[in-house]
DNA sequence: AGAATTGCTGCATACCTATGCAATAAATTT
DNA sequence: AAATTTATTGCATAGGTATGCAGCAATTCT
C-alpha cells in the first residue's frame, strides 16, 4: 500500500537515492550493470515516480491547462480530443477545466497557477486582459483557440472567419439570390463578430441588404431565428447561420413549415461538424481547418513553453467551402451569364 | 518572473513560514490581526500556493483523473463538462486522459499513477484486471462510468441497459411489429452485450426471432447496417440500434431509398442526446439518467477517496422510453385489443 | 505570588526527486 | 612510478508547503 520511492530502491540495493535517479533517467555515466540493476528492481517493485516532487525539482510540472467551454456544442470536443492525444504523445499531461460563462475564465485561472501549468490554451473563450498580464507574470505563456482578444495581449490561432464569411457571401451572390440574411451566434465573440461583418459587408458592396437575427450558437437559437424570419411574406432565400448547429436548427424549422431547402431557401452553416454531412441536413458550410488549426496552436504554445516566451503572435488559417444541398443550384439562366 | 511563496511572505512581515501557511489556511490559532496582515499581503503580491508542494506534503493530489474514449460521441462531452464542473466546484481538479483503444488504456495508467490522482474515473471504457489490481495495490479509488467489468473487481455505475433492451423490446411488441432487428454497437462492450441480450430474449420468449446486425456505435456503420437490412425482401419493421448516433444513421439510409420511418419501420435508439430530438429525426429512445449517473459515480468516487477504500461496488440506474415519431403507432385492430 | 491555563508563534522536519559538486577507484599516459 | 584522465558513485541541497511539538508571553486560577 505505501508507495515505494527511489529512496525504497536504493536502500534495497545499497546504493543512493542519486544513483537511482540518474539511472532511471538513462545517465550516460552509471555503469550499464548498475543501471539494469536499478530498473530491473524499479519494475520488479512497482515503482512510479512521483510528478509532484519532480515538478518539484525541476520547476517544470510538464501539464498543459485547456480551457474550454461549449464543450458539448459538437465542434470543440473533436478538438479535445486531438488536442490531448497529441499533449500525450508529446510527454505532456492535460489539466482540463470547463466553463458555461465567459466570467468564469477568470476564476478559473488561479486553480491554473496553483497547479504550475506550463502553458494554457483557452478553447473558444477570451481572457480579460487583467489576467492575460497575471499569466504573463508568472510566466506562463498562453494561446487563445477560435478566439482571439481584442488588445492582442494574448497569441491566438483562429480559423479565418473573415475569409468564411467572404467566401459565404461570393458563393451565394453566385447563385441568384435576393434576399440575404444572417443568423447570429452568441455576441460579444470574434467567431460571431467576424463571421458577420465580412458576410455583410461583402453584400452590401453588392448592393444588397442584410437582414439580422439573434442567435447563440445553438440549435434552439436556430430554430427560432427561422421561424421569425419565415414570419413575413418577403422572408430571405439566403441564410448564412453563425454556426452549423443553428443551421441545422434554420433547417428543421424550415421544413416544419413545408418551405424546401436548397430549392425555395439556401442555408450555409460554419464548422463541417458531422451532422453538416447527415443526410437530413446536406448542409453546404464552411470547414474549420481543425487539424491544422489545433497543430498550429500546439506548436505556438509548445515552442513558448520550451524557448523563449514570444510576444503576441496570431494565425489565421483559412477554411474551404464544402458544397452540399442546401444552396440552390445555379439555374440556367445564371450559368449562361457566367 | 519568480514566484513569490510562502518564504518570501513571511521575509517581508518578519515572520516564520509556518505561521504564513496556517494564516493562509485561516487556522484558528493564529491571532486575528496577524492573519488579516497575512492574507493582506498574499493579495497585494499576488501569491499563489504551490500545489505540487502541497500535494507532496499533504500526500493529497486533489487531482481526479478521467479516461474517456469515444469523446466525439454526442454523449460523452455532456457526461465530461457536467464532471469536470462539479468536480471543480467541490475543490477537485481535473487530469483528463483520452484514448480511442482499449487497449491503450492500460498504457495509460502509469502516468495516472506519476500524476498520485487521488481518484480516477474511467468513461467508456474498461480495466483490466492486471491494472485494476495495481490500481487497487496504489490504494487509488476507481469506478467505471457506463461500462462494468465482467470479473467485478472495481467499482462502476451504469444505465440500467438491460431494463432498457427489455423496454424497447415490449415497448415495439406492443404496437404490432413482425420482423424484429438489431443493430450492434462496438462488441466486447458490457453496453453492447446487455442492451442485446435482453432486448432479444424478451423478443425470443415472445416467439420472435430477431435479425442482427454489426455495428460499432457510429453513424456510418449504422447507416451501412440499415442498407444491409432493407437490401432483403423480408426486411425488418421493427429495429432497435445500439445507440442513437446508429440509429440516425438508419434513419438516413430508409429515407435514402424512400422507406417511411414511423410508418414503414419503426426505429429505436439509446441515450437521448439532442440530435435525437431534432425535428428531422424525432427518434424515440431510452433516455440515460446521465445526471443521476454522474451524481451517483462521483459520490461512489469520492466517497471512496476520502473515507475508506470500499470493495468493489455496482450500481445500475433505470432509464426511461421517450416516446416521439420513429415508431408506428397504435393502429386500431392493436389498440382495441389491448 | 506562585501555578496552571490559554493564546500565539517558531523550529524543525517530512514529503520525493533532481542535480551540482566532490570523492573514489580504475585506467591511461608520460 | 608518478601524474593525468576517465568512469562511476555518493553527498548535500533545493524546491514549497504542512504540521507535530516546543517555546514564550499573557492571562486566569488557587
Amino acid at each position: 500500500m505505501a508507495r515505494v520511492t527511489s529512496v525504497d530502491l536504493a536502500q534495497e540495493l545499497g546504493i543512493s537515492q542519486s544513483t537511482v535517479s540518474r539511472a532511471l533517467s538513462n545517465d550516460i555515466r552509471i555503469a550499464t550493470k548498475t543501471r539494469e540493476k536499478v530498473q530491473h528492481l524499479a519494475l520488479k517493485m512497482g515503482y512510479t515516480p512521483n510528478a509532484m516532487a519532480r515538478s518539484l525539482s525541476t520547476q517544470q510540472s510538464k501539464l498543459i491547462g485547456i480551457v474550454m467551454s461549449e464543450m458539448t456544442s459538437p465542434f470543440y470536443p473533436f478538438v479535445l480530443e486531438k488536442l490531448t492525444s497529441k499533449l500525450h504523445a508529446l510527454g505532456w499531461r492535460v489539466l482540463l477545466f470547463s466553463t458555461d460563462a465567459q466570467h468564469e475564465v477568470d476564476d478559473l485561472l488561479p486553480l491554473v497557477l496553483e497547479y504550475q501549468c506550463d502553458g494554457l490554451l483557452i478553447a473558444s473563450a477570451s481572457l480579460s486582459s487583467h489576467m492575460a498580464e497575471t499569466l504573463s507574470r508568472h510566466g506562463t505563456p498562453v494561446v487563445l483557440f477560435n478566439r482571439y482578444a481584442a488588445d492582442a495581449s494574448s497569441s491566438a490561432v483562429c480559423c479565418d472567419n473573415r475569409g468564411g464569411g467572404r467566401l459565404v457571401a461570393d458563393y451565394l451572390l453566385g447563385r441568384s439570390h435576393s434576399r440575404y440574411a444572417y443568423i447570429a451566434g452568441r455576441e460579444n465573440t470574434s467567431t460571431n463578430r467576424d463571421r458577420e461583418s465580412s458576410y455583410t459587408t461583402r453584400l452590401e458592396q453588392a448592393g444588397f441588404m442584410v437582414q439580422r437575427e439573434a442567435g447563440n450558437f445553438t440549435y434552439e437559437a436556430g430554430f427560432a431565428a427561422m421561424q421569425r424570419l419565415l414570419a413575413h411574406s418577403d422572408s430571405p432565400d439566403a441564410i448564412f447561420c453563425a454556426n452549423d448547429i443553428t443551421a441545422i436548427g434554420a433547417i428543421d424549422a424550415a421544413r416544419e413549415v413545408g418551405v424546401k431547402v436548397g430549392t425555395q431557401v439556401s442555408i450555409v452553416g460554419f464548422d463541417d461538424i458531422p451532422m453538416a454531412a447527415w443526410g437530413a441536413y446536406n448542409l453546404t458550410t464552411i470547414r474549420q481547418p481543425v487539424e491544422a488549426m489545433i497543430d498550429s496552436s500546439l506548436q505556438m504554445l509548445l515552442e513558448a513553453v520550451e524557448n523563449t516566451p514570444l510576444g503576441s503572435n496570431l494565425r489565421f488559417i483559412p477554411g474551404v467551402l464544402v458544397e452540399r444541398g442546401s444552396v440552390k443550384q445555379i439555374n440556367t439562366k445564371a450559368k449562361a451569364k457566367s
